[in-house]
RNA sequence: GCCGAAGUGGCGGAAUUGGUAGACGCGCUGGACUCAAAAUCCAGUGGGGAUUACACCUCGUGCCGGUUCGAGUCCGGCCUUCGGUACCA
């Protein structure tokens, strides 16, 4: 008979539920592992593939951990908030939380469909007020160190969104992440977090985890640390001066002129009368242009003079003050003195506007009057640098820094290419922010005992610009908390990446309501032992929730330095060689799969496709291989219904006992449960499957063996099976005649060691490194019996007839190489 | 451009510290069953050569070189693909 997955998989989804074999008692740290996979977007109504390729194998590792006796918590939720459901519904007018919801109901079938085992009493979404309450209590919490402050700054903004997005959400052609629509540039005054407060001990943290090199090393650039020296230049006739940095103040007698970023405000004021109108004209045309077009290498350069002149502080020359793009006002001071002879940048620049060059440090073995053809940024001596003259220039930037200090025109200083975290939204759906603007107090932080500020439900959500709170007359007018006036509310709702960093942390009481979360459940419980989700996120979510965690620690909450102790990135399962994605209308629908080869075939040929952090193309070819593997297999438990109870299996067997087939089975059984053991728990699942395919094509003779073997062995081909294929395996184990769950009662069985090695082995045996025999021997022969053997082998003898032997090499049970001259 | 990862049969992919390359599966070929087909079961399956047949020989892990008794694995230099990133002063 046919596998019958369709009832046997709601059978056993029943049967969990109802004995709450998945709820975990969080009181019982002793054993514990907390497995995290990144919660789901719900912006579209259905998993994809892309989704199972993620949660299931990640099940069966939680699942594996559970039956080797391990305390697991395997939570699942919602990042409910988002632009996708606002966009959807200024397309269709269904509200966002209509639509959200009812796909949350969706998936939420799916992943019971797809034999998760999740505590659905830990479930939980970003878009109810008892989650973002704690949003706007943490914000508050971060407003009271200094660490969430408002400030005017040049933001990505996305015309179509009508948002402001975070750089990282602007993607490399400059585009929104979440449109395409190209991203342009404006100011507004928004909220930030202060992450760039916490730069340097997000860098020493990456030492302190288990994450893939490649992440903490993305991590590390992102940070961008870089140690250098601030040095001031007086302006020509202004009391004011610029404050540049530089990483290489050993070149600062080169300087020939200083570049602004266009948008300062010091630009407008220094810029002579006469070049005001060609300056404001160049402002006028980089507007348009996004960070990355501005930035980008293959663009000519471009730039106007200021007409204002600057003096060099070390030599007193005077250096004209220009602007152009490709200086940015975010990083560093905005301010940079160019050194064209020593920077590839600067000498582009200066070429094409023909300002001098000036060389100060000498490329080893060339000439001084020798004309450069491109920058020399490597370290030589110090000439034309008055007193530093023969100076070695990396001895120099450490001289040159002491002097400027000692007379208080510099200072060392270290500056970050991390930017502080833009968590402003002109949008919907999302965690209104905590602040009210009063005319007479200014901004006021909303006391902690009026929150949550609850999201009103109409709103007017059509893009006219602007944040749609404004729209709501109840939500908008308040009255200011300090002195009792009318007030407003800020309109803005927080990024969603907000919710992301701390929500493992509420997953353990979901309906916590003394605090964010609780703590004696999170001191016991954090940092998540394994955190599984996609590379993407290696630089956004991951700093975030870093910074976060750091935060929370500092202020007593969690008493551990990182959220997440190890990290696994599942590989992107592509389709024609795109990524899976709506708008490309790639997405493959599981739904087949289910209904032709049901949950468990389906997940486990996700499974054997490939390694798993890996991924691969989409292609559904090898699908019927897995279904054989299960269909065998069923036929084989159908025909020993009841074994266990007529036959019961002996812990351990003698090998001597055994004939040759029971002897081969028990072997191939003990190495398999050996070999699937390592490989699940390393999350290699494919050669796992492998495993089992192999144990399978073994017990061919199954029958020949004696009965209660036959139990032996089925008994643990069934556990075995149970992490990667739960519905299938749960029945089998009944088909056994067991009656308790294998979930329930917990059951791995480890390998009896003694029968993992072989009585024989074979020996490839060689001459000059070509294979010319293999023989069989004992186990452990020695040298001397394997080589008395292979001379005598006709294969090999042929070869070493005539010859002189110059070496034998031996290595035991693998192989005899014989050198011959 | 820079950083990172990866290139293995017709296909997805296996291969402890260097030690019999191609596990496992798909596909394909042949056979059994069937009136026939599907399904299932059995056998074979890297390329080339050679043989009545069994032996057997030879080439082979992107390309070129090196280290070694021995290299998919280590080293040097290229090529290709895929990710990440982009004037960071």
């Amino acid at each position: 008979m046919k596998y019958p997955f369709g009832e046997i998989e709601s059978k056993w989804q029943k049967i969990w539920e109802e004995k709450h074999v998945y709820k975990t008692n969080l009181s019982d740290d002793e054993k514990k592992i907390y497995c995290l996979v990144m919660f789901i977007y719900p912006s579209a109504a259905k998993m994809h593939i892309g989704h199972w390729y993620n949660y299931a194998p990640t099940d069966t590792w939680a699942r594996f951990k559970s039956l080797n006796g391990f305390n697991v918590f395997e939570p699942i939720g919602y990042d409910a908030f988002g632009l996708p459901a606002e966009n959807y519904a200024i397309k269709t007018g269904v509200h966002p939380q209509d639509s959200t919801l009812k796909n949350i109901n969706d998936i939420r079938e799916m992943l019971k469909r797809m034999g998760g085992m999740y505590d659905w009493s830990a479930e939980l979404m970003t878009c109810v007020p008892e989650y973002y309450k704690w949003n706007q209590w943490l914000f508050l919490q971060l407003y009271k160190k200094g660490l969430a402050y408002r400030k005017n700054a040049p933001v990505n903004w996305c015309p179509s969104c009508k948002t402001v997005l975070a750089r990282e959400q602007v993607l490399g052609d400059g585009s929104c992440e979440r449109c395409g629509t190209t991203v342009i540039q404006k100011a507004l005054t928004q909220w930030f977090f202060k992450i760039t407060d916490y730069a340097d001990e997000l860098l020493d943290g990456l030492n302190k985890i288990n994450w893939p090199e490649k992440t903490k090393a993305m991590q590390f650039n992102w940070i961008g640390k870089s140690i250098g020296t601030e040095v001031d230049f007086q302006i020509e006739g202004h009391e004011e001066k610029i404050t540049v940095f530089t990483t290489r103040p050993d070149t600062l007698f080169g300087v020939t002129y200083i570049v602004l970023a266009p948008e300062k405000e010091l630009v407008q004021k220094i810029t002579k009368l006469e070049f005001k109108e060609e300056v404001n004209k160049y402002i006028d045309s980089i507007k348009s242009l996004s960070e990355v077009d501005r930035t980008s290498t293959v663009k000519e350069k471009t730039g106007v003079p200021t007409g204002a002149f600057a003096i060099n502080p070390v030599n007193g020359e005077r250096v004209p003050i220009w602007i152009a793009d490709y200086v940015l006002a975010t990083y560093g001071t905005g301010y940079v003195m160019a050194v064209p002879a020593h920077d590839e940048r600067d000498f582009e620049f200066a070429k094409k506007f023909n300002l001098p060059i000036k060389k100060v440090i000498l490329e080893p073995d060339t000439e001084e009057c020798k004309e450069l053809e491109k920058a020399f940024t490597d370290v030589g001596v110090m000439i034309n640098s008055g007193k530093y003259n023969g100076l070695k220039s990396d001895f120099g930037i450490q001289k040159i820094s002491e002097d400027l200090e000692k007379q208080n025109i510099g200072k060392r200083t270290v500056n970050y290419r991390l930017r502080d975290w833009l968590i402003s939204r002109q949008r919907y759906w999302g965690t209104p922010i905590p602040i009210v603007h009063c005319e007479k107090c200014g901004e006021v932080p909303v006391p902690e005992s009026e929150l949550p500020i609850v999201l009103p439900y109409n709103v007017n959500f059509k893009p006219d610009g602007g944040s749609p709170l404004a729209s709501s007359e109840e939500f908008l007018h308040t009255v200011c908390p300090k002195c009792g006036g009318p007030a407003h509310r800020d309109v803005d709702t927080m990024d969603t990446f907000v919710d992301s960093s701390w929500y493992y942390l509420r997953y353990l009481n979901p309906k916590f309501k003394d605090g964010m979360f609780d703590k004696q459940l999170a001191d016991k419980w954090t940092p998540v032992d394994t955190y599984v989700g996609g590379a993407e996120h290696a630089v956004m979510h991951l700093l975030y929730a870093r910074f976060i965690h750091k935060f929370l620690r500092d202020i007593g909450l969690v008493n551990s330095d990182e959220p997440f102790a190890k990290l696994i990135h599942q590989g992107t399962i592509t389709n024609q060689g795109a990524k899976m994605s709506k708008s490309k209308g790639n997405v493959v629908d599981p739904n087949y799969f289910l209904e032709t080869y049901g949950a468990d075939v389906f997940r486990m040929y996700l499974m054997f496709m490939g390694p798993y952090e890996t991924g691969g193309d989409w292609g559904d070819k090898g699908i019927v291989g897995v279904d054989r593997f299960v269909q065998r297999l069923y036929s084989i438990f159908e025909a020993h219904k009841n074994l266990c109870k007529e036959y019961p299996s002996f812990e351990k067997y003698n090998l001597s006992e055994f004939n040759a087939s029971e002897k081969n089975i028990y072997r191939k059984t003990n190495q398999t449960i050996e070999k699937v053991s390592v490989e699940i728990d390393n999350f290699r699942f494919n050669t796992a499957v492998a495993a089992l395919m192999e144990l399978l094509n073994e017990i061919k003779n199954l029958d020949e063996c004696r009965k209660d073997f036959q139990t032996f062995v089925l008994e643990r081909f069934a556990i075995l099976l149970a992490p990667l294929a739960p519905h299938f395996a749960e029945e089998c184990w009944e088909m056994l005649g067991k009656d308790q769950s294998i979930f329930e009662s917990k059951i791995w069985f480890s390998a009896d060691k003694s029968a993992l090695t072989v009585d024989e082995v074979n020996i490839a045996v060689q001459v000059n490194g070509k294979l010319r025999a293999t023989i069989r021997v004992p186990f452990n022969s020695d040298e001397i019996f394997v080589k008395d053997i292979s001379h005598k082998d006709d294969h090999v003898s042929k070869w070493i007839e005539g010859k002189t032997i110059v070496k034998e090499i031996f290595v035991k049970n693998k192989i005899f190489n014989i050198v011959v001259k």
